[in-house]
RNA sequence: CGGGGUGUAGCGCAGCCUGGUAGCGCACCUGAAUGGGGUUCAGGUGGUCGCCGGUUCAAAUCCGGCCACCCCGACCA
């Protein structure tokens, strides 16, 4: 490709709207364009990097054993109803009305009517397993778009579907998977990490992300400092230290005149938080949960949200709170009646806890569970927090952002029970099928890879997936030598099979190496009276600060051995 | 949805407070010089000032409403 007829453009000043770096970069090099907030072009060199990945993505899926078709993008709204999955995505479904005035769903996933498909097809044990794949564009009316390409709501997403005859056949889908996407991730330069997840709006029951470590990320990952242990913070779990457990003392009111928070408590009455019990008040689908926890520890939501079962949980307001003769920061389980009590399991480490006394300024003392008051549900509810203790080996657990570019999902049988997908096992007995599925969305996985390979003058491409592997960059082409032999030369290049993007603009040499740099292609040639003086030409990786000398002789051979060795490393 | 911010040429910004019909840099076009890290000089092209309404002789500027985009939170693969 000559650098003349590219279109697109590349930038010195930095697009306002953009705050991460890979969507500066992308936009400086003229990679993507925004058209509305979340939804963007894809430029002819931000298109290439595209294909590339979904390519890598491709192969990795067919060498799995996955079959790769094509489905629409628009679906009949009633199949979310029929799935039940509607009101866990709500807002985030886009939708449309036909002539007919009849509802359409723009696909935010395609769980439902591969399902669909599936069942007109499987009818035998002997059809499974199954692994189908579909790469294309999926719409999710996210509630914020950011940071460029790596939360939109069009995006191009990779999603295959496992169907099962048993849990161990899933087992062997899952781990499939887990190994295609880790080949997919090292073939793009990445290194992602696997950590266990929340299952969220998908459904289903085990679940893991592939997350890339940065500063960016939106996600916040606790790992442990000496085990393999890694978790979504929304999963994530952590050893509850056990208190001396002590004979239970009568009730005692002590009075606490403006004491409210539980550091205030603890300090007031002159114990540890963990010998408080702490209450938070949630709203859950619009009924009021009160949630009881030790005063050391605090609610992780997606753990509460997952059981409580309700699509729709935030913290109760202070109206809410007081309709229900609640006293906020004197709040305790206690004779409490007709409102939902959730405990996180960490009340039954202990004994004599410090809680409120339902009445204003009042707190008690030598509360214990059960004794003095019992509760609805009760699980692990609590939030995990870097300094707190690995669940698999105790030592301390650490945290840090991550992008998540992969998640991948055990579903199990409530979609292929609710749409109707069963099949004859050998006993010729009707089974629903086992389901699961895995995503990786390729434009979160691109600007991940900008995220992960960049510096203060522009991106550094891993050589598998940059838009063109090497940049030709003549100095002073009106010069007729250099003209000429850089023509020559490119294309020597192109007869090899090489990606070559030929800069034939006559700019001064700042501006090209400044644009080679930007657009981050892995090897750059330069060609200038300098080096043809010597018969050679300077060959320099983007990723390193030294450049060396090639003999113009079989240089384009010898570039095209480079490039091959390199690819054969990944 | 709550809080904050921004909308003036393709991009980055000034002008707005104190009304008089728009300016700078980059990019683009023409010419000349320069030539290993965004070089220099000269001359040009390009804008219904986000939209609608109001005040006024006169609105980018003042007032009201709306819209879009960005950031934080809520939320969310």
């Amino acid at each position: 490709m000559r650098f003349s007829r590219l279109f697109g453009k590349t930038l010195k000043e930095v697009p306002s709207e953009a705050d991460t770096a890979s969507h500066q970069l992308l936009l400086r090099a003229g990679m993507i364009q925004q058209v509305a907030a979340g939804i963007y072009s894809y430029l002819p060199l931000g298109w290439r990097v595209l294909r590339k990945i979904e390519q890598i993505i491709r192969e990795e899926m067919n060498k799995a054993g996955g079959q790769e078709l094509m489905l629409p993008a628009l679906q009949p709204f009633e199949l979310w109803e029929e799935s039940g999955r509607y009101p866990s995505f709500g807002k985030t479904l886009f939708t449309v009305t036909d002539r007919r005035e009849h509802k359409l769903a723009l696909g935010p996933t395609h769980e439902e009517v591969i399902t669909m498909l599936v069942r007109r097809y499987v009818q035998s044990y002997r059809d499974l397993p199954l692994l189908l794949y579909q790469i294309q564009n999926k719409f999710r009316d996210e509630p914020r778009p950011r940071g460029g390409l790596l939360r939109v709501r069009e995006f191009i997403m990779k999603d295959l579907y496992s169907f099962d005859a048993d849990e161990a056949g899933l087992e062997n889908s899952y781990q499939k998977m887990i190994q295609a996407y880790k080949n997919i991730y090292t073939r793009c330069g990445l290194p992602a990490v696997l950590v266990e997840a929340d299952s969220g709006a998908i459904g289903g029951k085990e679940s893991h992300e592939f997350m890339l470590i940065a500063e960016t990320g939106e996600d916040e990952i606790i790992y442990c400092s000496s085990c393999d242990y890694a978790a979504n913070a929304e999963k994530a779990q952590n050893i509850k230290s056990e208190l001396k457990k002590e004979d239970p003392a009568p009730l005692e009111e002590i009075p606490t005149p403006n004491i409210k928070t539980i550091e205030e408590v603890a300090e007031f009455v002159g114990v540890p938080k963990s010998h408080t019990l702490k209450a938070v008040f949630y709203s859950a689908d619009g009924k009021l949960v009160f949630v009881v926890i030790r005063g050391d520890l605090e609610v992780n939501e997606t753990k509460l949200k997952n059981l409580l079962k309700c699509s729709e949980l935030r913290l109760a307001t202070e109206t809410e709170v007081k309709a229900a003769g609640l006293v906020a920061g004197s709040a305790s389980p206690i004779g409490i009646k007709g409102i939902k009590i959730v405990a996180d399991d960490s009340i039954t480490l202990g004994s004599n806890f410090i809680a409120g006394a339902n009445k204003s300024d009042t707190h008690l003392r030598n509360v214990n569970p059960s004794r003095d008051f019992t509760t609805d549900v009760m699980a692990d509810i609590a939030l995990a927090r870097p300094g707190d203790s690995c669940p698999k080996c105790h030592s301390k657990l650490l945290s840090s952002h991550g992008i998540e570019v992969g998640h991948v999902f055990k579903l199990g049988t409530f979609l292929s029970e609710k749409l109707g997908a069963f099949f004859l096992d050998e006993n010729g007995r009707q089974r629903p099928i086992i389901m699961g599925c895995y995503g990786i969305g390729l434009g979160r996985l691109l600007a991940a890879a900008v995220e992960q390979n960049h510096d203060d003058r522009g991106i550094i491409w891993p050589l598998s997936i940059a838009p063109y592997q090497v940049y030709l960059c003549p100095l002073r082409l009106g010069n007729r030598d250099i003209a000429q032999t850089a023509e020559r030369l490119y294309q020597d290049l192109m007869s090899q099979n090489v990606e070559v993007l030929f800069d034939d603009r006559d700019q001064s040499p700042g501006v090209k190496f400044n644009d080679a740099d930007l657009l981050g292609i892995p090897l750059r040639l330069t060609i200038s009276p300098r080096t043809l003086q010597s018969q050679s030409i300077e060959v320099k990786w983007r990723s390193e600060k030294e450049s060396q000398l090639l003999p113009l002789e079989g240089a384009a051979a010898r570039i095209k051995s480079l490039v091959q060795s390199f690819e054969c490393n990944l």
